[in-house]
DNA sequence: GACCTGCTGCGGTATG
């Protein structure tokens, strides 16, 4: 064969395909193949796997031509996905590839579902290109030959980058790349992304730092489709409840939309969401029977299965979905979108519009449902979002300390490490780059004798140091290790089964432990009843009752995204002078002039803060409009920052707009905010650390961390520790080293985690920065109004509170002693 | 004036 025989092969292959090579696919294949590392930027189905995939085969074919470099050299491409299903997908389309173009290249798959024969043969013989999921990767760093594999490894593509890059498995994979980078220093590294805000940063968290940035390509597709935002508005604003979440009130206006095209996808927030949509159409709408299906999370695996195989062949008219269906299996692009509920960012939104179909150079739709009154604001502020093309950043996890310790030891039980080298290399990486010397040799020992409160236990001396090289001896330390990895950690959950045998899917503890014998609940879109607990098993049998409890998951609370919170802000501070042509707020029009009279609609220069007394007490309402998290911590700021004032406890309630203080004697606001900054930056973290929530939040945190770092086996597969067993320990371990342990870097980074995380720490920064600047408008008003009231109900369902309970139950008995 | 809130994802028991 002849060099540039590659490209010969693949044009006509082309041809015969009819397929035109897009612009954005041409100068990928021409970066690639002189050379050069980079990431290609191009949205969901417009070839994007291509534009790597066809220069790797044509690499592929004119290396064979040279002799020396031939064909069974062992792995030299390495395919990195988050999902199994989309290694299959692509693995599937490859092989297909191969066989039309009667190829010789072996494609191979591994991951959690790889069968043990094929995991055999890829011991002995690896095939030339690998597709795989950054765990299966991990793990074959811990195989003792680790090496040998990667010797010949070329090129290295992270497909889905934006999605792995903000999380542990992103850290996973920079790990892993540092290591090949090192086993071969000239490896080409390709992500493949989305549009997200912070391409550039994507593109160095990619390389490693000390890799110069413009020497990688940032490729575009160019993608200037139109996209319109259509909202569900109800005739009267009545229609639309004040607060809640379900959006159930426009089911009408949505099976209309529904009708008119031939398949639809609804997505919701929540799991629940989901199961509630599905029953009520179900109910109203008999003849959608059959041709209306269910997706998320909690839904066994083959159902799902079903549903993604069915929407592909277009026999399903309607699919009720989470975010399940946001990424992976590529599925014809369906007709139409809606948007039940708050998307909480821009970027989301237009992904999900994303899924809709569309004619070339037409523009695609995507509908929005409002689910409560105020949320006819954030349709506008979408909008605004949408065509000012404003997207969010994804910002890479930094300084995991226990990704990294896991990563130590995964090294150790394959070939180990030397730690002077290891330690340089591990320091190119982006997430790794500040990582300090001494934060080093904590780290080391803690692998080798455990940390210093636990060097008397012999289960947490797990590496041993021979000839300077740190290596796992013993097979069970390994073993366990093993079956360990990874960094997803999920509570407990239960299987619930019919009687009959088949999986439907499953349910946490919490829920279950309320169900007694024949209690009725909804999952997966029917009506069953509960018979029994047994082994990690529910089991349930069908039932005709349409009266049941609706399944409660406890899943992330997502917030809203600062930059669609300042389009609300803006939308909001005109909504009444300047409503514009926008019909949703012309519709919202007597619930903003109820506020305007009960209290005041707040302008881009103004905090309102709203108090009023009812017969719960007295409550201080502040709408920041900066999501939950932000709330959540200025609650506690404020709460702390308040007590040291007065002996005074709260029970305080958020949600993406604003925050309530409940508490049972009036705060004279305006004379101590005349007095002290309680919106100060300053002492910002001690203040928060010193709240009594901070070391709770903490401790929650430490559970997923210890669970990551090695602290607590979880159990051989099938057979689970109880969930109760595993807080138990995490706590326990949490209190001994936050007790005898000055430099424990898991406490340390569970605080961390809670201040980034849980409470977005910038992210108040920023808010409690442009509040200085802001005039604050108290106002007392006689009612809550229309912002303040669904943040009450919130309150009336969660009951979260800053006092302690006894103390709560002796004020209420002194309250009603007094009342008689 | 009145609400059934909380997403997604992986891996694993067998020797070099």
């Amino acid at each position: 064969m002849k060099k540039q025989q590659g490209q010969e092969l693949i044009k006509q292959w082309f041809k015969t395909k009819n397929w035109v090579w897009a612009d954005f696919q041409k100068k990928a294949a021409k970066a690639y193949l002189a050379g050069k590392s980079g990431m290609v930027n191009a949205p969901t189905g417009s070839g994007k796997t291509y534009a790597l995939w066809l220069p790797i085969l044509i690499r592929h074919i004119d290396s064979v031509a040279h002799p020396g470099a031939k064909a069974g050299k062992g792995l030299q491409v390495l395919w990195i996905t988050p999902l199994r299903a989309l290694s299959r997908d692509l693995h599937r389309n490859m092989e297909l590839v191969c066989l039309e173009m009667n190829l010789l290249w072996d494609v191979g798959i591994r991951t959690g579902d790889t069968t043990y024969k094929d995991r055999q043969q890829q011991r002995t013989r690896m095939p030339d290109a690998l597709i795989i999921t950054p765990e299966s990767l991990h793990i074959l760093f811990s195989q003792k030959n680790s090496e040998q594999i990667f010797r010949h490894v070329h090129t290295v593509v992270i497909d889905e980058w934006h999605e792995l890059m903000s999380t542990k498995r992103g850290t996973q994979t920079e790990l892993a790349l540092a290591r090949l980078r090192s086993i071969n220093p000239d490896l080409q590294t390709w992500g493949i992304s989305a549009t997200i805000g912070n391409l550039d940063q994507a593109r160095q968290v990619l390389l490693g730092v000390g890799a110069p940035l413009e020497e990688a390509e940032l490729i575009k597709a160019k993608s200037k489709k139109k996209l319109a935002v259509r909202s569900i508005i109800p005739s009267k604003i009545e229609n639309l409840p004040w607060s809640g979440y379900m959006g159930i009130r426009l089911v009408d206006s949505v099976i209309d939309i529904v009708r008119k095209s031939k398949t639809t996808l609804i997505f919701t927030n929540t799991r629940s969401q989901t199961e509630v949509w599905y029953r009520t159409i179900i109910e109203k709408y008999p003849e959608f029977a059959g041709i209306m299906a269910l997706h998320h999370g909690s839904l066994d695996r083959e159902i799902r299965d079903w549903v993604e195989d069915a929407l592909h062949q277009a026999r399903l008219k309607l699919v009720i979905c989470t975010s399940s269906l946001d990424l992976g299996v590529d599925f014809r692009p369906v007709e139409t979108v809606i948007q039940v509920g708050s998307p909480k960012s821009i970027a989301r939104f237009i992904q999900r519009a994303g899924r809709s179909g569309h004619q070339p150079g037409a523009q695609s739709v995507i509908y929005f449902c409002p689910t409560n009154a105020l949320e006819l604001i954030e349709a506008v502020s979408l909008r605004d979002g949408v065509d000012k093309n404003i997207l969010e950043d994804r910002p890479p996890v930094m300084h995991a300390y226990d990704v990294l310790a896991q990563w130590l030891l995964t090294l150790a039980v394959g070939e180990g490490f030397e730690e002077e080298a290891l330690f340089q290399e591990i320091k190119k990486t982006y997430a790794y780059q500040y990582l300090e010397r001494a934060e080093w040799e904590w780290l080391l020992g803690y692998i080798s004798t455990g940390s210093p409160s636990l060097q008397v236990y012999d289960e947490f001396k797990k590496v041993e140091r021979i000839e300077g090289r740190y290596k796992v001896l013993s097979r069970k330390v390994a073993m366990r290790h093993r079956l360990s990895m990874g960094t997803i950690v999920s509570e407990t959950s239960l299987k619930v089964k019919m009687q009959q045998g088949k999986y439907l899917g499953s349910i946490e503890e919490s829920f279950v432990s309320r169900l007694k014998p024949g209690d009725v609940f909804f999952f997966g879109g029917m009506s069953v009843a509960f018979v029994r607990l047994h082994e990690m098993t529910v089991t349930v049998k069908k039932s005709s009752s349409n009266k049941g409890q609706l399944v409660r998951w406890a899943g992330g609370r997502m917030p809203l995204s600062s930059q669609l919170s300042t389009f609300i802000r803006k939308r909001l501070a005109e909504a009444l002078e300047n409503p514009g042509q926008e019909k949703e707020l012309d519709r919202l029009q007597p619930l903003l002039q109820l506020q305007a009279q009960r209290s005041i609609i707040p302008n881009m220069d103004t905090l309102l803060i709203e108090q009023c007394a009812t017969k719960e007490g007295y409550h201080i309402f502040v709408f920041p409009f900066e999501g939950r998290l932000v709330h959540e911590g200025m609650s506690i700021l404020l709460a702390y920052r308040l007590s040291r004032l007065m002996p005074i406890g709260f029970s305080v309630a958020m949600n993406d707009y604003g925050f309530e203080m409940l508490s049972d004697r009036s705060v004279d606001l305006d004379g101590i905010l005349g007095e002290i900054d309680l919106f100060s930056e300053d002492n910002l973290v001690d203040d928060i650390y010193h709240s009594v929530n901070a070391t709770e939040m903490a401790k929650r945190k430490f559970r997923e961390i210890a669970a990551i770092a090695g602290l607590m086996f979880q159990g051989y597969p099938g057979k689970h520790q109880k969930a109760k067993h595993l807080q138990a320990s995490a706590s326990l371990l949490f209190t001994v080293m936050s007790k005898y342990e000055d430099h424990n870097l898991l406490v340390k980074q569970a605080y961390q985690e809670v201040f980034t995380y849980q409470l977005e720490e910038e992210r108040m920064r920023e808010a409690l920065g442009r509040i200085s600047q802001q005039q604050i408008r108290i106002i007392k008003t006689s009612k809550p109004s229309p912002f303040a009231f669904p943040i009450m109900v919130d309150r009336l369902r969660e009951q979260l509170t800053s006092e302690k309970l006894e103390d709560r139950i002796q004020k209420m008995l002194a309250q009603y002693s007094n009342a008689d």
